[in-house]
DNA sequence: GTATCATTTAATGCATACGCAAATGAATGC
DNA sequence: GCATTCATTTGCGTATGCATTAAATGATAC
């Protein structure tokens, strides 16, 4: 249970990740590495580190002599990385249909599906979203391709805040589920080509959602 | 034509990437941040930037205490990055399709397939393997999504050293450039089908090509 | 009042130093 | 011999200080 000691970098990262998920640290903000430094009581070489890394990561921007720019997203952006996400996820949802995988491989696959429907009976969005976080990270890990892993999860990352601001704003994810179910037996029953096309439809369904949500609500920028 | 000051970080940054490409830092082998430090003729800190970035690009690893590893590519490292490319270029060459592109826009593309037509007549690999990344650089740059374009490109990095060996292994690669006309019509024709599917078969090829050739030559690391 | 240039300010990029922890090797006991 | 403990070395993570240079400020001329 006791985090281990963790370096200050590797601190660095986490907490400058948190502060961007939370909006502590606002999409569009500049800060200079001093300032970042002393809010999490520490030298700049390992913030420095960390911005470099957050840089590489997509979520924020270092300009020299202007300060670190937490990188906010467009809806272009929300279309760029949707599209990233359709391909790669339906990708992974056809490699899993093909890899003839038991009900104990896929149990963690369908218990996010469940605790979403729970969330839903519940009006938990916060839960939702979490669930549905695991859905989709548990389907691309049974893709088995490390790379789309990693892609995802960075992608994932640079819409996170975007996501939980609009969470709110639209009505509960009550059809989404069915997708989810469909998905699943697909893979359940091998069958490479529905998983594909259905997650594909899915996916594509959740970004004219969200990008509809946006332009609607002229969020230009988060 | 003077090379610009850059910082030592970005040019530790370039001439490690260099280096990696050329082989003199070999795939798999160690090397403390001092050496690296001292090889560029600077101290520690623009090296370890430098390290952390090319981590993140998945060209290296921090392995503490072990030195700075030079990551190697397996046969199932290059299926992994052959499957991203296809659906992402292929993702690319539909969006193009769609774009309704003048020949204008196209001509680097048209460019870039009749050097590797008089790249083969002279037999000419390295010309043939540059122009091909010109054609797959550009196609996906039409496809107007920059994510996708860095994502494209950080692969193609990956196994840029790979690619470079077995070239030479296998026969000129004459037919390949059917394809790549096939889709540069389908671009223009507005054809958003024929450009994804002919794109997305072309390196489905390629992939089969090339882990065959690495399976066949037993060639576990590279 | 505005434009240009000199001066100051201050954030960054980098070198350097140091403490710590891991790895290595030596010494000791069995 | 072999294992175990302790001493030594060495590489890394981080703090710190300084030089550089871009930006901001102020001064001067028009």
């Amino acid at each position: 249970m006791s985090d281990k000691p963790a370096s200050s970098s590797q601190r660095a990262l986490h907490e400058l990740r948190e502060k961007i998920f939370a909006g502590e640290l606002a999409a569009g903000s500049d800060h200079l590495e001093s300032e970042l430094a002393e809010q999490l009581n520490m030298s700049r070489t390992p913030v420095r580190e960390a911005v470099l890394m957050l840089e590489s990561q997509g979520l924020l921007e270092m300009r020299p002599r202007k300060g670190v720019r937490i990188r906010p997203l467009a809806p272009e952006d929300m279309a760029e990385i949707y599209d990233i996400l359709t391909e790669l996820e339906s990708l992974a949802a056809e490699r899993a249909a093909q890899a003839d995988l038991d009900e104990d491989e896929l149990k963690d696959l369908a218990k996010a599906i469940d605790d979403m429907d729970i969330a839903i009976a519940q009006s938990d969005l916060d839960a939702w979203a979490n669930a549905d976080d695991r859905f989709h990270a548990e389907l691309v890990r049974l893709g088995r391709n490390e790379r789309i892993m990693s892609i995802v999860h960075m992608m994932s990352d640079q819409v996170r805040r975007a996501r939980m601001t609009t969470l709110f704003m639209r009505p509960l994810p009550t059809k989404s589920n069915e997708d989810h179910r469909r998905v699943y037996q697909a893979i359940k029953d091998g069958d490479a080509k529905t998983a594909r096309e259905t997650h594909r439809d899915h996916r594509r369904e959740a970004k004219k959602i969200i990008v509809d949500l946006l332009q609607k609500h002229r969020l230009r920028f988060l």
